[in-house]
DNA sequence: TGATGGGTTGAATCCATCT
DNA sequence: TAGATGGATTCAACCCATC
């Protein structure tokens, strides 16, 4: 048993154009460190359009790419670009995918039936998501990584844990990582000034992943290769690449992009994450913390204007409901108010400002905010 | 077709004791308005006990309740269980599960298959998660939540957009909550000062489910009760819960702990009021009521565009006629427009929404209603 | 040169009601 | 039941023009 390394040449920091199961099926078996695949989400839009409340038109992904007929065929798509994964991945190789619950249900449970060994799912916490501009649901805002082994066997993955752990104040990493959305610069813009690919990642993210489970020189794949992220962050960190995109718009965009990448030198590659601002603390958690509770009396510092805590993290004056910060405007008949200063808890005969708790509440949510 | 309810006593507030599926099929069809499902997580653990740096054993979970023998056999689990859920739910009941990466997937897939939609995956962020102690994956700090309605077409969903807003400093609730383990006070320990259940979840967790997507009086069934959590968030929210539980030692410290719980008052339970749930107004009302005469000029805020009112409660320009929103729509040359918030009179000399009116004349309504 | 404000945009399974 | 219509709905980041 085992795996024999091919001595057939690899198409080494290259952009094949095709369909990927072919191509990977044609490269010889047992020769990729690891894999980063970004496959067809399987989004299912309805006709009409969504308009944002401004009724301008959300640019919506409807590629035919990414239409599937059933789960049945989708599933069928999945379990054959996977498989066509292991076979060329090494033994110790490792699989990342990234989804959303559109797909990631699907594809996670194909990885398991095929053998590979789920090592941890990833939750990438997007910084500036989309909103609901409906407000039928919670907004969206984040997407979910698999990092699975070859097989439960595989024991000797690539994993950085004390690089990771340097870079993230000495604590180990987490499973969730927060990162903003490719746009700026980095998003690639076509002549018309539009985007290249709907779905462009950001660099920060491949850059996370391939720093924590491959080395410098090794081989990394990517079936679904797009506008390149994966080679560019790749040729960047010193990693070889292998990129696989069907549509050769987004091949020759992607062939571009890498070119004019400078890679790093060996020395500067582990680079710390950028400091964050405040984390954002709602007032409700301070509620399900237990630090005020609900039906609570809440005043002013000088007790002139009283508010009761509701459950779910607002405020409510006889009929009248709201944001700490609205109740807060409302009383003082101010356009606006900091609801954190004006707020006090009655605490131990006098009023304590709410705002102390949520100090404490980031102080207990340290590094993971 | 439609469901129509049973005549059937349901079995409120009580902890059933017996297998979730038997139990839940001896309930009356379409009965219940929520689920919230905490299944055994399928976890695969070697025979060897895990050690903590200072060799003491991590306390996992190895009971009977959470052996399968394979995924398929998890898989016929899951679908027979979320296939009984689905039966007692009403046809605009909403279903929550909970897992890790584990089975999370694998329930994913059953729930699209059976024909649930997903509206929402949520993550819990866990402020305090073990540490991987091992170094050898990234710290497992999250598990994942999946908020399903019992099909595509069940769009009268429950969910409370408006006050998780206001909880929320007055933004969207994001699909990323942070929320603390259940630790101190509110683990249940049994006698010899040992937890009573291995995996018993945090009462904000739940809070946050419960308020997001039912209202005081629903029944919410939880079919892997446990030691009770959602009961007891049920009973302290003022909502009606079905426990069922496979194991009396658990089921009989539920009873005790709900026992315990001091549901809080009325006023406190009042849900903001959705603002489409406002009552409609014509625009010809207004007319009628006349606050805008036939025949007067509105325009937009900054009198770029003018329209004249008609007796019938449309508006003209020259020879074009149509609704507030047709007309305001078409002057913009936007698919869509809300005519309430675009058109204003002249009211002392400054313009004056027409949206004021329709707040007046729905405060008039409610005074008469 | 820096501050400010308007405009644009991002993998979206995003409406309710009446005729 | 399908089609028409009323009308409710957004956050963070970045670009760019203007002050």
């Amino acid at each position: 048993m085992g795996f024999v390394p091919s001595q057939q040449r690899l198409p080494l920091d290259e952009v094949l154009v095709g369909d990927c199961i072919a191509a990977m099926n044609a490269l010889p078996a047992g020769s990729v460190d690891c894999v980063f695949a970004d496959p067809p989400y399987n989004l299912q839009l309805g006709e009409a359009s969504l308009l944002r409340p401004d009724q301008s038109r959300v640019d919506a992904v409807d590629d035919a790419w990414d239409k599937f007929s059933s789960f049945a065929s989708y599933d069928t798509f999945t379990r054959e670009w996977l498989s066509a994964c292991r076979r060329v991945m090494k033994p110790n190789a490792t699989l990342w995918v990234i989804g959303s619950y559109h797909n990631i249900f699907r594809v996670g449970s194909a990885l398991q039936d095929l053998g590979f060994w789920i090592l941890n799912d990833i939750v990438w916490r997007k910084a500036n998501p989309m909103p609901n501009f409906r407000g039928k649901r919670f907004t969206n805002a984040h997407e979910t990584l698999i990092w699975a082994s070859r097989s439960a066997e595989s024991k000797g993955y690539t994993f950085h844990y004390e690089a990771l752990k340097g870079g993230n104040e000495d604590l180990q990493m987490r499973s969730d990582w927060f990162i903003p959305l490719c746009t700026g610069d980095e998003r690639l813009k076509g002549a018309d000034g539009h985007k290249v690919h709907p779905t462009q990642k950001p660099e920060a993210l491949l850059a996370r992943t391939l720093l924590s489970a491959t080395n410098p020189g090794d081989v990394v794949l990517d079936p679904f290769f797009g506008t390149g992220t994966t080679g560019a962050v790749a040729k960047r960190l010193g990693r070889r690449f292998i990129g696989i995109e069907r549509e050769t718009v987004y091949a020759e965009a992607a062939r571009a992009r890498i070119a004019g990448v400078v890679p790093l030198s060996q020395a500067s590659l582990l680079v710390s994450p950028a400091k964050r601002a405040e984390p954002r603390v709602p007032f409700l958690s301070v509620v399900e913390a237990g630090h005020i509770r609900a039906g609570e009396v809440l005043t002013d510092e000088r007790r002139r204007f009283k508010a009761t805590v509701r459950p779910d993290g607002q405020l409510g004056i006889g009929p009248v409901v709201g944001s700490i910060h609205k109740i807060g405007a409302l009383v003082q008949g101010l356009p606006a108010c900091n609801g954190w200063t004006f707020w006090h808890a009655e605490r131990g005969g006098k009023p304590l400002v709410i705002d102390a708790y949520r100090t404490e509440l980031r102080a207990a949510m340290g590094a993971a905010g």
